[in-house]
DNA sequence: CCAAAAGTGTTCAGTTTACACCCATGA
DNA sequence: TCATGGGTGTAAACTGAACACTTTTGG
């Protein structure tokens, strides 16, 4: 065994972090996608933001500096979770390349320059694309993230990650309707966040609207913390 | 960019799994522990078994490989979770090696040579094992897979994959009280277990016990299945 | 005053929790 | 016959699901 291991012949692996990152607009959930451009195998095909993981970075920090660079965001704005890493010896034509998937939360907009639908491969409603090919296994990834999203929509209060700082009860559970995708109860909902303590109203209403306006609120904490939310 | 990925310079990576193997021994949950013998980091000290991921492996096969090698397990008998990849940097002090980690469930006796407490290195109850001190970063991992497990044994019928083909309700009820660190009321565990058609009870009794015989019961499916088990 | 969407409570069913005694067996 | 642990039921509290009308606002 040699000394050290990076000396060894079993350095065979390029690590990489690819990231399904979600935000809320316009009632619709929608997706950050880039164009992935590799020749010969992937031309001008959509996929998720990914990259390298630099030997002194963490998978982690590359997910944080994805976000940044490819994703427009700012980091602190961001919440980032590690989903699952993806190891098929086959999954990128070019070589060997493992990758860990990670989950990204943002608040709409994200960057002032971001327009939809203006440059429709930045940012895309969620349902249009599952009917797109994406390169490489981010068909897989995404549908897994997505999958995470319900599941912690769910359990923790992350969908304070992903609506702006005010919003209606309407959003807030249209959000779970989408991502859920069941019709859920208005009363129901309603009676069952408001007694989990974790929104607070803000005191204001919603404005431009052609109807009644609805109360805005946010969530107490900053955090995601657990919470049985339906 | 070079044609193909792995001659590029970005060949850094040391890719390895580590796997927190679990059975359930004489009313214990145990782990299987490996003697890590690595100067001068590392002289005699115990940690998970792991090892690197081969070029045409998944993470997933080196795992597999894992268990037969070095847990001395059939692998058929043996069910194998990813739990997450730890990439800190200098968690392994020999050099960058990137770990997929994986929570790994066997019945016991998992292999005939198999001994307890004979050679205590080798299968250790959870609890004394948190009081040691454990190579690279597989305290942390071990405490990770631990409350993955306690997860799935909530929500999965995970727990078949750790009990023998025969077991008594006592078994399984002492099982989720060791992992979940609570007491559970023994008449409302069986009558929600049972209440889940999951179960099937074999018409054979424990026999050699020293009071009234308990029925011994297997699970209807060999598959790891949702149901909220408590 | 009309259209649009917000806000609000009750009932019923199912699930979870708390709790104690008798029974079968081996020593 | 005694010590050990297996097996069993009921009542109360809580939780989740179903369901419709009134209120507020802008046009």
């Amino acid at each position: 065994m040699p000394k050290n291991i990076s000396d060894s012949h079993l350095k065979f692996a390029v690590l990489a972090a690819d990231v399904a990152i979600f935000s809320w607009y316009d009632g619709e959930l929608v997706v950050r996608l880039m164009e992935v451009d590799r020749p010969p195998h992937f031309t001008h095909v959509p996929g998720l933001p990914g990259g390298l993981v630099r030997p002194k970075e963490t998978a982690d920090e590359t997910v944080r500096r994805l976000v940044v660079e490819k994703g427009g965001i700012e980091a602190r704005e961001c919440h980032v979770e590690q989903l699952k890493t993806y190891s098929a010896v086959d999954r990128d034509p070019r070589g060997r390349v493992v990758s860990v998937a990670y989950l990204a939360l943002a608040p709409w907009p994200v960057a002032p320059f971001d327009k939809l639908p203006e440059n429709p491969v930045e940012w895309q409603p969620i349902e249009k694309v599952f009917k797109q090919k994406l390169a490489y296994d981010h068909n897989t990834i995404l549908r897994d993230a997505l999958a995470s999203l319900g599941e912690r929509l769910r359990y923790t209060t992350i969908a304070g990650k992903l609506l702006p700082n005010a919003f209606t009860l309407f959003d807030l559970r249209l959000l779970y309707e989408k991502v859920l995708k069941r019709p859920i109860d208005k009363r129901n909902f309603i009676k069952k966040i408001l007694s989990l303590n974790i929104l607070k109203p803000l005191g204001r209403k919603e404005t431009g609207r052609k109807a009644r306006p609805a109360e805005l609120y946010a969530f107490v904490s900053k955090k995601v913390e657990l919470a049985s939310m339906l």
